[in-house]
DNA sequence: ACAGATAAGTTTACGGTGTTAACATAGGTT
DNA sequence: AACCTATGTTAACACCGTAAACTTATCTGT
């Protein structure tokens, strides 16, 4: 009279593991399908919010038009996500990933610290080139980014390692001159980086430009860190 | 008969001018009152848009703030400007005057090319510094800024001029290697830009040290286009 | 001098945004 | 069976930029 299941044979013990586990199993699978039907669902989100970004652009991304194409209620979404910010964060969180890995591609095809440099800044431009809304998201438009870092602690953050190895390397060769590498990538970065904000916010030359600007801005700071 | 002001004696003549002309001059003189009238709300709105956006900062600016400054309905100001873009376009044109004012004053402070970018540089990242959400709103948020324009076009444009200039005055004593001049200041101004850009949108790093970063970068640039 | 045009301001309203609060409900837990 | 929690919903709030209609003062032509 203390079987809760009536409808099924209960099926006491049927494999000689420590008794009463069973319903902890199912339970725990349940548990599981629904954490990843959850994760499902904040995949299905942010990949919407991923493809409005890119194709109505950063100033008309809206989370209730994401919502009506994600087919849920504007509100739904903050199940999932504190605030409109959160979401955009987590897509930048993903771009950083893509990233940093085409910046790593691109300086594994080369192998002199200088080439790598120089593979890296077109690399970095060719990727703001490609994805402007999200250039800007991930470095243009997140106040809140950094807070008061060290210059060290910038250079050599998880999306910065590849360069600041490089120009570590290329310190090895004494290619970087009196300067510290800390400074010596800060300085890099930032000339791609002005390119990069050049290209995704203003459009006064067509892309292709840009590429040979960056080339020209690569050799030349690499030739001035040599002389330096 | 004709007389068409009759509550005033009138005075026919009493300046050999032309007859007839009093009228045409006091309807005239009440055009400028009427128009400088309009000038000096346009001047007193754009005042306090100005100073609403150094205060709110860019993404908080809002028109109809702005308005209740000024003590107008939101839908007043839609008499002076065209829209909320048009607003903040001449916002913007008012700092790019001061922008060049500063650049030029700089670029006064030295004599030699080298040590005149040097000034231009340092300059122009203070004034990103001083005016942050002023930046952001003249290089970083206007889409329609350029349009397709050749890099001679933007190398040489007013706003440029002063380093533009600069830069052919150090292209004359060959301090621009194997570059064009348009080039070399695109890439100038791109690296300053980037610092910029970094002030403006990550506050990453204490302001001091990207005066010091500027330094750093101009010297390896100036450097690096000596040695291409 | 008077009628009409013009300019500058108002109120009202529309469609959009992000976000909060109150409610509904299905599923798992006890 | 009762309860709780997670996940949705709808309704509502406070903004935003902007368009349309209306009011009113000023200037203008006859």
């Amino acid at each position: 009279m203390l079987t809760p299941t009536p409808l099924l044979p209960a099926e006491p013990d049927r494999t000689p593991s420590p008794p009463a586990k069973r319903a902890d199993r199912v339970r725990a699978r349940s548990a599981a399908r629904r954490e990843s039907e959850r994760l499902q669902l904040r995949d299905h989100v942010l990949q919407i919010a991923q493809r409005q970004l890119v194709a109505h652009g950063y100033h008309r991304f809206s989370l209730r038009e994401v919502a009506e194409e994600a087919g849920y209620s504007p509100t739904a979404l903050y199940r999932h996500f504190a605030d409109r910010d959160a979401l955009l964060e987590e897509v930048c969180s993903r771009y950083f990933a893509q990233f940093s890995a085409v910046l790593a591609a691109a300086d594994r095809s080369a192998t002199a610290p200088r080439a790598r440099l120089m593979a890296q800044a077109q690399a970095y431009v060719q990727f703001a080139i490609d994805n402007p809304a999200v250039y800007r998201l991930m470095f243009l438009e997140r106040p809140e980014m950094g807070m008061g870092l060290s210059m060290e602690e910038v250079a050599s953050d998880a999306g910065f390692g590849v360069l600041a190895q490089a120009v570590g390397a290329l310190a090895a060769t004494g290619g970087i001159g009196s300067l510290e590498v800390p400074q010596a990538t800060m300085v890099l970065w930032a000339g791609v980086h002005g390119l990069a904000a050049m290209v995704v916010t203003m459009n006064l030359l067509p892309p292709q430009h840009f590429l040979a600007i960056t080339h020209a801005m690569s050799v030349t700071m690499l030739d001035g860190l040599q002389h330096g």
